[in-house]
RNA sequence: CGGGAUGUGGCUCAGUCUGGUAGAGCGCCGCGUUCGGGACGCGGAGACCGGAGGUUCAAAUCCUCUCAUCCCGACCA
């Protein structure tokens, strides 16, 4: 495509609103303008990288046996009702209602309208499993939009929902969309991890969420630097400690130390003189309407999700200051196990807890603390179980290796279903023995736009973005430094343009009237992987220069011989990127 | 939805505190000189200063309301 006549208004400057870089980016390539909040169109250069992802993600979907439908944006609120979700999903759902009164929402996500499609027509075990998938724009009309295309309010997802006739079946479409998401990213040229993730009330390993890792990215996630385990931290498990306490089990009676206005952790370690690893927090939490005091050490994050999955609960809030002060009898900060005053108070302790003595606790009461405390003997702990987030240092629950931190993108995202949908939907198929059984359901999601952000948030420098070959609106950036006055390099720069074309090869021919400095600049702008400049000299001793965008390697080719050394260096090139050759 | 900030040519900003009728750089158009890492000169177009109301002889500037956008927290592909 030549550049003159292609609308890809560059900027110099950075638009005041893009804080993220992948926003920023973006923004100053020409890939997207802003629209309203959340909401953007994609100009050529975008759409062209935005297909690509889709193109990866549908061929291997494809692979996979899934089969590509198209679904509705607008739904139907009746449907929604169905689940119960039209009352539990609360405003990020778009609604509004027609002329006729009747109710709708913006579709942001499809198990209800895909659950309906399978109902109506499949009656028999002989029709399944089944896998349907669509790439289409979702609307959520998020709290905040931010940072670009990583959080719109619309935005392309693709989602897939599979159905299968027993557990067996959906474990079986579950190993293939994870494989098939391993496939996807690898051929989209990013470095990601696939981590276990929260699955909720429905349990088991069955969730995962597909990373790509960049400093910039949001989640915080727990990798094993020996093996392949990834998780993310609320859900990564900590291995119970070995070491026992080696006091003996006597470490002299509780006794109470005066803390006067000391509530804070740091507070009371620094006038206690102690290190945070002796001291044990009590939380206190609101769980589903009844009391809870969660307990970790004093240098440990309490995981909620944790808390919740272990009592099998449904809501778990952070107690008020109010119940605090009704539970305990003292303010918030002096908050302990031992003489906790509430009815019925369940007591759950960070399992690290159960193998050490001597702790520092609150003594429910204002301005002091207990010291000296033994948990087993001077309280009742109702369970010890794994209650804090891992931290770096800690040891991996599959090899015992060390456990580093990296941030990532959550850019896909594949989920066991169960029967929650088909149920609620009676999505029913007779079997062998023509009985009736409720379809067992998976839901897999990757989020097509917003690869295209993690992908620049992953790979860019200084100068813009570096997009790998297989997702770049093209491959190779031809610059002719003919300069409007210079008919020769202008006339090799064209038959260049046309041989690459003619080889299949996707050029963006910049062939505009600028001087060298601009398209320099607004090559390394939009990040072709590999940038190919015509010159006058170049041309005179017969060479083209090179450059491979990702490394800043430069390299002459030989004109003569254009068409081998292109391919090889071609070569090179696709291969820094972890790619295979086309 | 809480907390913070900002709205001035296409973009980045100054001017607002201390009212006197709008500026710069970049970009854009024309001409000329230039042409390997965002050139230079000359000439030009382009703004009811987010919107509404108010105070005043006079409002970008002060007051009230409103809308939009961005950043920080709880949700999510």
């Amino acid at each position: 495509m030549r550049l003159s006549r292609t609308y890809v208004p560059t900027l110099k400057e950075v638009p005041a609103e893009a804080e993220v870089v992948s926003h920023r980016l973006l923004l100053r390539a020409g890939f997207i303008r802003k629209l309203t909040a959340g909401i953007y169109t994609y100009l050529p250069l975008g759409l062209r990288t935005l297909n690509k992802v889709a193109d990866i993600v549908r061929e291997e979907m494809n692979r996979a046996g899934a089969q590509e439908i198209l679904m509705p944006m607008v739904q139907p609120g009746d449907l929604w009702s169905e689940t119960g979700r039209w009352e539990f999903y609360g405003k990020e759902l778009l609604r509004f209602t027609d002329r006729h009164e009747r109710e709708y929402c913006l579709g942001p996500t499809h198990e209800e309208v895909v659950t309906d499609l399978v109902r109506g027509e499949v009656r028999s075990y002989r029709q399944l499993p089944i896998n349907l998938y669509q790439i289409q724009t979702k609307f959520r009309d998020e709290i905040r939009p931010r940072f670009g295309l990583m959080r719109g309010r619309e935005f392309v997802m693709k989602d897939a929902y599979s159905f299968d006739r027993d557990e067996a079946g959906a474990d079986l479409s579950y190993r293939l969309m994870y494989d098939a998401y391993k496939a996807i990213f690898r051929r989209l040229g990013l470095e990601f991890r696939p981590v276990e993730a929260d699955s909720g009330s429905i349990g088991g390993n069955f969730s995962h969420e597909f990373m790509v890792l960049a400093d910039t990215g949001e989640d915080t996630i727990a990798v094993c630097q020996a093996c392949e385990y990834a998780a993310n931290l609320e859900k990564a498990e900590v291995v119970a400690p070995v070491d026992k306490c080696n006091c003996g089990g006597d470490c002299g009676p509780a006794m109470e130390v005066p803390t006067p206005g000391k509530h804070t952790v740091e507070e009371v370690c620094e006038y206690l003189e102690i290190e945070a690893d002796t001291l044990v927090k009590t939380l206190l939490f609101d769980v589903d309407g009844t009391p809870v005091a969660g307990l970790v050490r004093g240098d440990r994050e309490l995981n909620e999700i944790k808390l919740k999955n272990h009592l099998g609960a449904q809501d778990v809030k952070l107690a008020t200051p109010e119940q605090v002060v009704a539970w305990t009898g003292a303010p918030v900060g002096f908050a302990g196990p031992v003489g906790l005053k509430a009815a019925g108070i369940r007591i759950i302790a960070d399992r690290e807890l159960d193998f050490d003595c001597g702790w520092v606790v609150g003594a429910n009461k204002a301005d002091a603390h207990l010291k000296s405390v033994d948990l087993r003997r001077d309280c009742k702990v109702d369970a010890y179980t794994d209650l804090r987030n891992i931290t770096e240092g800690d040891k991996c629950p599959r090899c015992g290796g060390a456990i580093g931190f990296r941030r990532g993108i959550e850019v896909g995202h594949v989920f066991k279903l169960g029967l929650k949908y088909s149920q609620a939907m009676n999505a029913v198929f007779l079997d062998e023995n023509g009985k009736e059984q409720i379809m067992v359901m998976g839901c897999y999601g990757i989020g097509v736009s917003r690869i295209v952000a993690s992908a620049i948030e992953q790979n860019h420098d200084a100068e813009g973005i570096k997009f790998p070959p297989s997702i770049a609106p093209f491959e190779v950036a031809l610059l002719s430094l003919a300069g409007g006055k210079d008919p020769e390099v202008a006339e090799a720069a064209d038959k260049l343009y046309a041989e690459l074309t003619k080889q299949g090869v996707e050029v963006l021919y910049d062939d505009r009237d600028e001087r060298p400095g601009s398209k320099f600049k607004d090559a390394d702008l939009m990040g072709m992987p590999m940038q190919l400049v015509l010159g006058g000299k170049g041309l005179k001793n017969g060479i083209i220069e090179a450059k491979d965008r990702r490394t800043g390697e430069k390299r002459e080719l030989k004109l003569a011989d254009f068409a081998a050394e292109f391919a090889s260096w071609r070569r090179t090139v696709r291969q820094g990127w972890g790619l295979d050759i086309d």
